[in-house]
DNA sequence: TATCTTATATACTCATCGGTACATAAACGG
DNA sequence: CCGTTTATGTACCGATGAGTATATAAGATA
């Protein structure tokens, strides 16, 4: 088979055979001068996984079936356990780039100079990301942080876990905006960073349960007409 | 076999039998002379329809099995298809005694005097159900909202369905109060409804993520502090 | 061309899923 | 005591779940 196009980026083989069997943030710099032994990999990596997101994204962890997942990689079982380890390993490669291509928003929110501009930037890359057409509905982190039974506790700790890491940057964030003068002298910053906390998790479940673009919007500017201060 | 002390009230033989595959409300008045023929039920079926509504609450329509749901009501597997139908009627029926037992605070909310009084309301009474130990975490509606695979999308749009009711009343009780002058001008009825549905969506997710009951209350406070007018 | 290594495809494992057949037990009216 | 009716317990059904054994294919190296 001739090499395809994507092979000719920095071949990922060391990182991929390290990581069969475990989870290696994927901004670890490899050597990129090892060429792979054996038979080629007739798939892209990086398009499995994004496929695969796309089925946790719309089915959640336990209602993704591996046969769902195969059928949308385009590739066979025993393909996708050597490349990604196990049904765990790949969902957690895909809430890896679930972060890293969806939620970079809520990162460059938090640069805003005022409270508001954080709440704005945060609100509305939420409606931009809910309601776009190219997305599956709702949120991947709360999708799988309500459902489902026990054996995907360690699946639901882990969503659980980046949600609390944004939840707290952004306490951080709010109370230094009080300190800042950006709220009046009542307003609690843990109390706002749950409430913008429960906003995003609202509009998942909304946008989930099929809310148009219209209803989110309104959602949206209703919260920023509450917002505290200027 | 005695008869158990349960079996002393109305017998609801013949509704159960009526409906044995099809759901009916349970406000339904029977004939309570009637007597049942054949070999007398040995469970009560309000207590483990009560054992069912725990189990889906915690682990969602797909994430319970009928092994957990037998287990927690008591009783073997053709004991339950032969009182309930299926798991999707069993489904049903506790999602009924959910909605009569544990969100009937809704609708007594919506009779509160005025906007804000529904509001702390929904929020307080909201706060209790979430935070009350004796309940699963989360909200049964919001789990089954988000997950899960295709087999239960009737499930889903049941769920869905409820929460469209709520929310709709919530609609038309804000748009009375704004003619009633309880919301300055520029509030949006519609926005304000889906504030409040997605403030209790937060915090159905929040509680099934960990949150404490003073996490939550924090939340229900700014909430309250952010609503609008007086 | 032979060998080594890795990926692929088919076909399988065992456990669990929702749901049921069947024999038996417990109440009733006669 | 007998037949009817309904509930119960055991043991099963086919389908599907995640995960794997095995043989073969495709490259690089020698």
């Amino acid at each position: 088979m001739a090499c395809p196009p994507w092979r000719q980026r920095p071949w990922q083989a060391p990182l991929d055979i390290f990581c069969r069997f475990t989870y290696i943030p994927a901004v670890m710099e490899i050597d990129t001068a090892t060429v792979p032994k054996g038979r080629p990999r007739e798939f892209c990596v990086d398009a499995a996984l994004a496929a695969a997101l796309r089925v946790f994204w719309s089915k959640g962890y336990e209602g993704a079936s591996m046969a769902d997942l195969t059928e949308a990689m385009g590739i066979t079982k025993p393909s996708l356990y050597a490349a990604f380890g196990n049904k765990e390993a790949l969902f957690n490669k895909a809430l890896d780039l679930y972060e890293r291509e969806k939620t970079d928003y809520m990162r460059a929110a938090l640069n805003a100079p005022t409270a508001r501009g954080v709440a704005e930037r945060l609100m509305y890359g939420a409606l931009d990301m809910y309601s776009c057409p190219e997305n599956p509905n709702g949120c991947l982190g709360v999708i799988n942080s309500v459902a489902c039974g026990a054996e995907a506790e360690c699946i639901r700790d882990a969503v659980v876990a980046r949600s609390a890491a944004a939840k707290q940057a952004m306490l951080e964030r709010f109370t230094r905006a009080k300190a800042e003068g950006d709220f009046p002298e009542d307003v609690d910053p843990a109390g706002i960073a749950a409430f913008l906390t429960a906003m995003n998790q609202g509009m998942a479940v909304q946008a989930g349960a099929g809310a148009t673009r219209a209803e989110l919007e309104r959602l949206v500017e209703t919260g920023l007409k509450l917002w505290p201060g200027r």
